[in-house]
DNA sequence: CGGTTGTTTGAGGACGTTCAAGTACTGTGG
DNA sequence: CCACAGTACTTGAACGTCCTCAAACAACCG
């Protein structure tokens, strides 16, 4: 806890949501809160029960996943550095709809979900920048039951490296947003170091979550994998390497 | 316009965001604003589209919908009466995810997205009223998600007649969310009327829009529907009648 | 009444899952 | 250093679900 009481605040000084709340809020926010370091395989919370916390993620990665009272389950969402999560459940003060696995060793903030509610209540600038967070995750979700409906699996898998080379790439290419189609043809000319030509990127969760997230099995995820070499697609490992992303756009945008 | 002007207030006044940020915030957000009566099949906005409005359903039927560069497209989400809808778009000024159809003759507010964030940004009680709004939708998307990775076309359609029979069957049902699993054994005692009965809904938009909302096709829609006659859901025409509420929500796994 | 549109039903096929081996990686103890 | 277990990933074959294609049917509206 002390060794660990200066680098929390620093992490969470550089999370989007705490930069722009500023001090006071942050401090607020810290109030009753607790920093956890878990391992890969701890679980934060299950679904359908009540919602005690908000969570921050000042390291690591954590998977939101669901069984929907099935035998097995499947990951709705991953979400790591920075970023801030389940508020939906403990603002509305409902049951969650998904358990919360870590999947990658992690440093976690648990905010008091009372305290958190109370200061939503009585600082605007927290609420405010909730609006964006929230705005972004619904973005998150629906450029996911995109994927789910109307492309299949080794496409979505292509998006899915995109989008992970993209955000690796650098923040110029992240805040510009995803293309979305309908500017015209395939941009011939990339702006950035990485939106045109090669590009390599980690894997930072176990291909089983990752297959989870893309709504397939494990076996479906390599042979996507194995499908996505045509497009110049090389995954070793836990790296991945891609030739051409510009082309791995193509691939899953027009190619059906 | 003029004809329209005292029952557009009327209308605005008893939605759920609106009552929760006042009549001087209400009337701000106005500023500018345009109501328009749109037919079945008018498009309020395009995919990639700039947000220049943020929309407000007075009464009627709209459908998100996404094509993502193929050449069939698909239904995200479908908003009705009082939903405020598409906030993220217009909040982090990006272009539109989706397109929005409307599915049923409807009356439609547009608040222009400027006035809208700068109202957001001045008006303490709007951000939190959005807060709400969104985590909200987030769990809507959430539950779509949780549908389309675990379950299949027919227990997807009884989920959602399910939930449009709950929606239906009174308010009470609704304030308290869906049932989550969890919460034990199944209830033997309904709690309202329409909790574990029978109940007669009326789907209000067509078909082959409901189906896209679902993940399938018109086709697969008709064998989901003639699949759940054998638990005891009718279907004639535009109406549904289901024999046993509790028997469904058992069928889709909403409890064990 | 014929044309259009929306729903149903059937047959065949594609995509992805399931089941079952098989291979490569990891760490542990001999 | 190597045998070993345990895990993670890959590969293959059979199956199931859902889609595609096609036709028949009903309902609506000119």
């Amino acid at each position: 806890m002390i060794t660990s009481r200066t680098t929390t605040w620093e992490l969470a000084r550089s999370t989007p949501l705490f930069s722009a709340v500023g001090e006071a809020v942050m401090s607020r926010l810290m109030r009753g809160a607790l920093v956890q370091v878990l391992p890969k395989g701890a679980v934060l919370f299950e679904e359908g029960a009540e919602a005690n916390f908000v969570h921050l993620i000042l390291s690591g990665s954590v998977g939101l996943t669901a069984s929907a009272g099935k035998p097995d389950s499947t990951v709705v969402e991953i979400f790591r550095d920075g970023e801030l999560f389940v508020a939906p459940a403990a603002i509305l003060e409902l049951p969650y709809l998904v358990s919360a696995v870590v999947l990658a060793d992690s440093r976690i903030l648990f905010l008091p979900a009372d305290n958190f509610r109370a200061a939503l209540d009585a600082e605007p600038k927290l609420a405010r920048a909730m609006v964006n967070v929230l705005a972004r995750h619904w973005r998150l979700l629906v450029e996911q039951i995109k994927d789910l409906k109307l492309r299949q699996a080794a496409e979505r898998l292509a998006a899915f490296l995109v989008a992970q080379a993209e955000a690796a790439g650098g923040p110029a290419a992240a805040a510009a947003g995803k293309p979305v189609g309908k500017e015209g043809a395939a941009p011939g000319a990339p702006a950035g170091s990485a939106s045109g030509g090669a590009s390599t990127i980690a894997l930072r969760e176990p291909r089983n979550m990752l297959a989870a997230r893309l709504g397939m099995t494990p076996e479906s995820l390599s042979r996507a994998f194995a499908q996505l070499e045509a497009e110049g697609v090389v995954s070793e490992g836990r790296a991945v390497h891609i030739a051409d992303l510009a082309r791995l756009r193509r691939y899953c945008a027009l190619e059906g």
